[in-house]
DNA sequence: CTTGGCAATGTAGACGTCTACATCACGGAG
DNA sequence: CTCCGTGATGTAGACGTCTACATTGCCAAG
């Protein structure tokens, strides 16, 4: 046995040692811990007393246990290396540890048999609720989360007709709303730089809303690494005549614009750039970046509001759709030539 | 009982139904899970089938209960809001996943009494170690520690003599060697701009490097927020002459990088400014950032490989300095006046 | 043939908490 | 004075798993 297991093994007070010093059973002590209304007020000032006295500190997991409450949540999230969902989780912890809950965290990478096999870790472990990003998952996820009755939470995402509930905005909707604001300054020939596909699924639905929208024709697909050197790298893939960039994220739109900064093309009188995402650095760049403002914080917040009241009252859990706004800056201007 | 309570209670298939599905005992089943080479071929077989025909799943939490080991490791980070902590925490779950191990997270803004509470409800919950972020904290998350019997690292530091393992890197030194840098190129009158000192051991330990450097004398501190914004509002309380703006933050750096850019301040002609984290972005800003390269992905997994090792081999955790590296780019040139 | 040893399995708690039910004392109603 | 309701507390499992110890049967050594 190593040292480790020694120190664990060392006794701590128990609620039956508190009944002891206190001259009660156990029972009295959870009751006078869990209900107190139904003890004696002189029994409730010896159990304090005695709690005090033995340095009692409940054991949550025995609890857990027995009530099959282990106000634990479990969040997976393809990466925390990115500040959307590093925020989000900053966010979400917050109003979810307000409420009393804790939170289990796995970062998955993308990838859904991974993710499959750690919410099954989190099952196991007794988490309350799963909170998951985008719509796309292996099914054993859903019929994992239903056969342990644990809500799940799809976030990134508003899909109301989804068999579970979302929270989050409209992906299509938005893209959509930027590829609106470059035709509107006179952009014809738009070039859109966008992050893997595999494993994306918002990335996805923001190519889909671009391509049912009218000026969809004038579009040119990007694929590239979603980092600054893959917005970077990109703006080597235009093609000619193209007055302006969508970058599906502000990473992408940060290393395009810091390369045309470097190679002296103009932003936006040479080509225009947008973003998408509205990061802490989006504003103060030169120029400032156009780009749509996701409402991470507020998803975060309703997300972690939602489960805990499902959790607290029974209250199904509805779908939340989050304004996209676009925010207008100078890195976007009319067509020139 | 809400909707939510009897799903939870829906019952689920226990050691019990399995040993009665394969003809054994429930003690027999457990042996057949966790030693099988206690137990017979045909057994193991009847166990593994009958496994399989009740959907059988271990239950962690009980588990846990009578084995004392959770599998669980606590981390307690300042902020997620920040690139530094969330990559530490990104690589920090990887590994932990990867040795077998589930994260439990706390964000706690830096408040020592919420960052014991939290800590108190994780030991509570029986997590087998604690990560923490930088040296200064409330006593009674030490004490709570030793009274558990659960490892304490800290992180973000590194300090050999102190009472708990340090993995991190030098701060003081770190920010010796930007100054080293920033004199070696002729700069004599420095600002130095740095966020707020209060619950933030990591910036008054860089200030502390720097006030014993030889150059101190020529040093002017201007403490604000640590934000982009902060960074920016820094440049309009430099003290004429000062040649080079030394940040201990690269967000405070590109802040300030990026209102020279819109106020035509040529850097590095004009003004020398040096970052301090070698975040992703500061390569590709323009002109590149030169800045202190943190060790923070190693960082996460050089924690979680030291915790998951004590726990498994009961070998204590040693403290590790990691090397903080000098990324000499194009932000800094030599004095030019 | 007896006996000791070993492999395989079962039995019986134990982990710490909760809660349904039983018990007890007390006081008021009849 | 008896009876019953009520408030306060104790008793006895139950939650699901683990493990020390007991038991069983078999085989080989003597």
């Amino acid at each position: 046995m190593s040292t480790a297991d020694e120190f664990r093994r060392k006794k701590r007070a128990t609620i039956i040692d508190v009944g002891h010093a206190a001259g009660v059973s156990d029972a009295t002590v959870s009751r006078a811990l869990n209900r107190p209304e139904t003890v004696s007020e002189a029994t409730r000032q010896k159990v304090q007393q005695a709690i005090v006295a033995t340095g009692y500190v409940p054991n949550a997991l025995a609890k857990a246990m027995v009530s099959g409450r282990s106000q634990t949540i479990g969040a997976l999230i393809p990466t925390l290396d990115h500040a959307i969902f590093s925020k989000f989780l900053h966010t979400l912890e917050s109003e979810l540890s307000a409420q009393g809950f804790n939170l289990v965290v796995a970062v998955t990478n993308g990838n859904r048999d991974y993710e499959v096999s750690k919410a099954k870790k989190m099952l196991a472990m007794g988490v309350e609720g799963l909170i998951v990003s985008g719509l796309s998952h292996n099914d054993e996820l859903t019929s994992e989360a239903r056969r342990y009755g644990v809500p799940l939470v799809l976030t990134s995402y508003y899909q109301p007709d989804h068999a579970f509930p979302t929270i989050g905005y409209d992906n299509a909707k938005a893209s959509a709303l930027a590829l609106d604001h470059l035709v509107a300054h006179g952009h014809r020939k738009i070039a859109v730089v966008h992050g893997p596909l595999v494993g994306n699924d918002r990335t996805r639905s923001r190519i889909a809303g671009l391509q049912e929208h009218p000026a969809a024709a004038g579009l040119n697909l990007i694929e590239t690494d979603l980092s600054y050197a893959g917005g970077a790298a990109a703006i080597d893939r235009l093609t000619p005549g193209e007055t302006a960039v969508l970058c599906l994220s502000d990473v992408l739109a940060m290393g395009a614009l810091f390369v045309c900064q470097s190679r002296g093309i103009a932003v936006p009188q040479d080509l225009s750039i947008m973003g998408f995402d509205d990061l802490d650095p989006s504003k103060f760049v030169t120029p400032s970046l156009t780009t749509l403002s996701l409402p991470i914080a507020q998803m975060g917040q309703h997300t972690a509001a939602a489960m805990a009241d499902h959790l607290m009252t029974g209250k199904p859990i509805r779908s939340i759709e989050l304004p996209v706004m676009l925010q207008a800056r100078a890195s976007v201007a009319h067509r020139q030539s």
